[in-house]
DNA sequence: TTCGCGGGTGGGAGCGTTCCCATCAGGTTG
DNA sequence: CAACCTGATGGGAACGCTCCCACCCGCGAA
């Protein structure tokens, strides 16, 4: 009790004189209403405190006006990872000016998987923004076979088909390292990220690269591949250690690996960046408070989650236009460890 | 063309023979279904491939299962703020299980709250979480005006009759000052956070509580509020060394914000702990990085995420439930900085 | 004058569900 | 044996909107 009943389209046709149709012609703006019946219709909509019951309309309309960003992680990558938050930020931006809402869904085990399936088989969104994808990630198929607009924040691989915006991971890989060789270092390992993932892949292939160029060896010894956390980046740069007493740079594929790695480098004594110097990817928070400073190759995650959102606007807006693939470029931001 | 029309309940219904409003029954898990036709319907459904439509039940039930997140923040900080990730990691988990969708709605200006002000009142939702409150924040009434369940993550003052969980942050404060003194400091200022935040004022609460149960002085001259970022950290820090060339701890409402006070002390020659200690709060990732390690108190962020979910999924299902108020404990995690 | 045309308008149908109610079979009761 | 219940079932109506189509009116052209 109390509550007394929204107005619906009906009301409002009343309370302006007009039939339901003229309402509906107003509210989506069509041209095809007279200004009489139009101000009528406005300010009956404005007496009742009308607003339209968007659930009716996705009905008819099939447009839900909702996005998905599917985070496919364990969950203790949101939260370490400021990279999340800055895609959130981004697509939150992205959306910015529109009426279309986002939804954030966190995939963490294969029933909600499944979960996620049913949800984007019932086409409860008008498109999906995925971040962090593995290379064997079921979802792109999906996606596809649904024929659901879909633009990826990384790619699968190189040759990926769908949609996406990345960054210049190879690129970048090899600024730092050049960066590593023009300070003289010359023996530089490589603490690789996932190998199951294109950011792992090609960080890795930068890395290989500029050690190539510059007429080094870039033996398979020298990388130690982990997973994106501290503690993996830890015991990577131990297992470095044990093999390479001698090395004097690290590069990592991840602020927060390096972070890992500096820890690790501290226990044992190593002084950074004296013995060891040390680079990032991400120029995150994190890179910015570590014991010293990381120098690190930053990525326009925010710009990443901004542009993802775009190109699933433009193709829910309009469908079956050109793919689109986006590389964004990166740049070296030297800190204190090199 | 290709995609063929997605089965509908009626679809089903001609398949299993039987009637709409058995299929309805069965998806619904009624127990007045016959075995024999439960198994037709099951089984056409499986041979369908039908997902029922979320939209359509939506319009009749006027329920939408689903339920807003809403960070009423700049989007500065979600970003540098590891606290909005855990939080929507906890909602996440509190949603685990459940059939309801998340709707993460960042709120930076006027604009954005009129539209999200227009999205709640057609509700849209089923509830909602507040995250961040400030004491003349609008949404709160709004929300209570139209009746929608809401949980807030913090409060707007003591008194905040709504639902809502938050940490022990006058309590927390008063164990990181207690340690202070433990540690023998005798002159301990405090960067402050929004005094126009419950967390601000509680924090500086406990700063004082703890200084005159200790029969010190707690002067208005040692208080130097700050907006919770790095750079207000590091500004408030300054003004507070102007003002007390000899203090010998900070207690800092905030890990960022201790963050950027020790860049200060850095700056200006103070070696942490030895010159000056400072403890922060939040014990997040970004206090095992800094230098040195920061104390910090630590609030269980992720299961305050977890708790507004849970309750708000309560007073969802059974209205006018009792309010609840919940406080979750701090503990203080001691490193380098003190 | 008649015809055609096009802007403005409103009613009916339909989107895919759930809920209310009527119906029906088969058993139990007085 | 009639009256009644009880469990299983299905059709109609409704949820609030958009879209199709028919309609009306006033105008210029034939």
């Amino acid at each position: 009790m109390g509550a007394t009943q929204r107005p619906t389209i009906k009301t409002v046709a009343a309370r302006a004189g007009v039939g339901r149709t003229t309402v509906s012609r107003v509210l989506n703006g069509s041209p095809l209403v007279s200004d009489e019946a139009r101000a009528a219709v406005q300010a009956a909509i404005a007496e009742l405190g009308y607003v339209p019951n968007s659930v009716a309309r996705s009905l008819v309309t099939s447009r839900t006006d909702s996005i998905a960003l599917v985070i496919p992680e364990s969950e203790s990558r949101l939260g370490s990872e400021p990279y999340f938050s800055a895609v959130i930020r981004g697509v939150s931006n992205g959306l910015a000016g529109t009426q279309i809402q986002l939804l954030l869904t966190l995939v963490r085990d294969r029933r909600e998987l499944d979960q996620l399936t049913r949800f984007l088989t019932a086409r409860r969104v008008d498109g999906v923004l995925l971040v962090s994808v593995h290379r064997d990630d079921p979802l792109p198929g999906l996606l596809e076979k649904l024929g659901l607009p879909t633009v990826l924040a990384g790619r699968r691989s190189p040759a990926e088909p769908l949609n996406h915006v990345h960054s210049d991971n190879v690129g970048g890989a090899r600024e730092a390292v050049r960066h590593l060789l023009e300070r003289g270092r010359t023996r530089i390992a490589t603490i690789a990220g996932p190998q199951d993932m294109d950011v792992g892949d090609s960080r890795l292939q930068g890395w290989r690269e500029a050690l190539r160029d510059a007429g080094r060896e870039a033996g398979e010894s020298l990388v130690a591949p982990a997973d994106f956390t501290e503690e993996g980046g830890r015991s990577a740069m131990r297992s470095l250690l044990e093999r390479h007493p001698r090395l004097d740079a690290v590069f990592a594929a991840s602020d927060v690996m390096a972070a890992g790695a500096l820890a690790e480098l501290r226990r044992q004594g190593r002084r950074v960046p004296d013995d060891v110097a040390v680079v990032g990817f991400d120029d995150s928070i994190v890179a910015r408070h570590t014991d010293p400073p990381l120098t690190s190759v930053r990525q326009p995650v925010e710009e990443i989650g901004r542009t993802i959102t775009e190109l699933l606007l433009q193709e829910i807006g309009e469908r079956g236009s050109a793919r689109h693939h986006v590389l964004l470029p990166t740049s070296l931001v030297v800190r204190d460890s090199t």
